[in-house]
DNA sequence: CACCATGTTCCTTG
DNA sequence: CCAAGGAACATGGT
């Protein structure tokens, strides 16, 4: 389930428990997440290989392993598409139906689930030269980031998903950055008035570090057993408050009144994807 | 049956 | 060169 602050959530998860396991038994049940990696590529590379690291990119996940033998690390990259969930599993429950790819080390089971495939775990790391900074770091600065809108004249919502420009912002906080800054999804970007593009930069950076903290303090199902998702994204742990949903103060609220001034919620269609935003507050 | 879905890439058209 | 639109990937939810 990726957005940047989901995949960092799940980063700082799952990092320690891999760290210093081995892997034992490499089991692809769907060949085509690897890609371009081959079977056995990923089979050679990773057995008896150990996890070093697991850090975040964008929305990619970084695994640094060292192979068997003590011979330089090497990386893995992994991404979750759409329906992707990453997990660690006893080694006796039964695999879920669309286990993607299955590790097997010493007393459980690292699970990647996907049922659409859109994800990926590869040893090709080519994806991370294509993206642009950071939002939570330096390099995405007020400066960077008014000089890359100034060159573009695609909508500032689609210009927000663009991973070359600022890498981890996705379809639901694109709509939540433009709301909490009260820009107009379909403004052209080179036509941001300065003031906007700081109010814009400012609101992506809360509105991911908020989403980040919140996860934090969720008690999440990370071990995959809750019934609608592990994660916090749309799901929550069993027993547990909706308290994502309610965050949200646009994203998925077509007609549900505004949280700040109660019109009615819109939603339109920018480059085959849903635009959520309020007509009244976002006239930027 | 219809339509929608957190992502990315490729292709066509203007 | 740029932007927009659509399709593709494959599956599930409502």
């Amino acid at each position: 389930m990726p957005e940047l602050p989901e995949v960092e959530i799940l980063a700082r998860h799952l990092a320690p428990l891999l760290a210093g396991r081995t892997i034992r038994a490499v089991d692809v049940r769907r060949a085509r997440v690897l890609a371009p990696t081959s079977v056995g590529e990923l089979e050679r590379a990773l057995l008896g290989a150990r996890f070093l690291s697991l850090t975040r990119r964008g929305k990619f996940l970084r695994f640094q392993l060292r192979p068997r033998g003590g011979r330089a690390p090497f990386g893995l990259l992994g991404h979750l598409g759409m329906t992707g969930r990453m997990f660690l599993q006893p080694a006796s429950r039964p695999l879920p139906k669309h286990a993607a790819v299955v590790l097997r080390l010493d007393r459980s089971t690292f699970v990647f689930e996907d049922p659409r495939q859109f994800g990926r775990l590869t040893l090709d790391l080519g994806a991370l030269t294509r993206l642009g900074p950071e939002p939570l770091a330096k390099h995405f600065s007020p400066a960077y980031f008014a000089v890359a809108l100034q060159r573009s004249r695609q909508a500032i919502k689609v210009k927000l998903l663009d991973q070359a420009l600022v890498a981890g912002v996705g379809n639901i906080y694109a709509s939540e950055a433009l709301f909490r800054a009260g820009v107009a999804p379909r403004r052209p970007a080179s036509r941001l008035p300065l003031p906007q593009v700081n109010a814009l930069h400012r609101a992506v950076r809360r509105v991911l570090a908020e989403a980040i903290a919140c996860g934090s303090t969720l008690p999440l199902d990370f071990a995959g057993t809750g019934r609608r998702d592990g994660h916090f994204y749309y799901g929550r742990a069993e027993g547990t408050p909706d308290y994502y949903a309610e965050r949200l103060m646009v994203y998925d609220r077509a007609g549900e009144p505004c949280r700040v001034c109660a019109t009615p919620i819109r939603r339109c269609v920018q480059a085959a994807r849903s635009t959520f935003y309020c007509p009244r507050c976002q006239r930027g």
